[in-house]
DNA sequence: TGTACATCAGTGAACGCGCGTTCACTGATGTAC
DNA sequence: TGTACATCAGTGAACGCGCGTTCACTGATGTAC
């Protein structure tokens, strides 16, 4: 017998939202177009009418991932003028994300997702350059208003930030949710921050090692 | 016909490089025990004289890489006395061993290897739990002697420590070697430096935000 | 040093399972008249 | 408002493929005599 009919655009988020679930119990390899489909309430050949296949599904997923992400980086810049508030506003909305969707964590940091798909590998490569490159705009700009340091290079601050969340991220997956990652965020901010606004003027303390 | 026969400690050693080699190019998805013994110089069925199976095998894997990780820390503090340049060499030996074997990060960051498996997560988070632990000690003695800021919790700048070389091995992989690991471990070093540093009874600078 | 024998690493064909995908068919839905 | 029809979302059986694993057999290796 035939189900509901649904729209082929409503379906399609439906399934979107049904993977990013499954991935978050099972990880990108047990993601079977089969537990996505009892998860829509679908028979598994239904989903070949909304995508022509699963790589095509995973990519429509990694583009939802994007769209939040820099969603994310425009709110935080949307929400304060102050450029250092902004980030930390960021580091907020990240931990509050990684929370929320452990399956967005899967797609990001685990590269099953990608390995052995070129294209797909470029574009998750793309969707990092995009967000570093948010970051460093941001600090580009406390640069230019001097709320942040200038004597280091933006792009390497906006992957020390990154450092910020991916291991935190990482152990609260790997404790299944047992680390604090808000803890952790609010240990490591202040820290970052004192790194910003570091005065490299100031006498530094002698430092060993090669120059 | 029968080929060369060789001791079954010597053909473990030889299963579990070749996994790791494959696990560089392929990833944790991509690992079958056809490749393996293919590599081995193998039929697939001789694998099941070294080991009961593939779960053991992978097992064997992380053993070797919690080794390794544990190694690099041991050799990292008989460097040297100075607990901040120990930190140093530890972050050298990481990018080192990184670059040198791709397929370490493939199991540490690619959760795909423990899902599913809660023994083998658990083993996982207890190598991260080592190192964590490791790191913290350096940390705390460099605090004992008044070498890292008394204020921040040892653990927390741990995690922090781990946020340096972590953003750089996914780009590292993620952009098929493209992103330059040694720039950013130079970039970023010296600020991670002035944070452990960082004297806490000097006059901050003006701290906007919860507090 | 030579011979008989036990051990066990390696072989290759075959298995069963899970999974992505196909395909002919069904019947709900919206539209033209 | 009612009727005929085109569209297309959903079905379920079946497919082929890859992969981990099994098993009876082979023959190289080391050892006891």
């Amino acid at each position: 017998m035939a189900r509901e009919k649904l729209q082929t655009g409503v379906r399609q988020d439906q399934i979107i939202d049904a993977a990013l679930a499954l991935m978050s119990d099972r990880g990108v390899r047990g993601l079977s177009m089969a537990a996505i489909a009892r998860r829509v309430g679908f028979a598994p050949s239904a989903i070949y009418r909304h995508f022509p296949g699963k790589d095509a599904l995973l990519d429509a997923v990694l583009e939802r991932i994007r769209e939040r992400v820099h969603g994310a980086i425009a709110a935080s810049r949307a929400d304060t003028n102050d450029p250092v508030e902004a980030l930390r506003g960021l580091l907020d909305r990240q931990m509050r994300l990684l929370r929320q969707n452990r399956g967005l964590q899967r797609v990001l940091f685990a590269d099953d997702y990608h390995v052995g798909h070129p294209e797909r590998r470029q574009r998750l490569l793309g969707l990092f350059a995009g967000y570093l490159d948010g970051v460093a705009d941001i600090i580009r700009e406390g640069q230019r208003r001097h709320r942040i340091r200038r004597d280091v290079n933006a792009r390497s601050l906006a992957v020390l930030f990154l450092g910020l969340v991916q291991p935190a991220s990482v152990l609260w997956v790997l404790s299944d949710g047992r680390f604090d990652v808000t803890a952790q965020a609010r240990a490591a901010w202040p820290i970052f921050e004192q790194s910003l606004r570091a005065k490299p003027a100031s006498p530094r303390p002698p430092v060993r090692g090669r120059r």
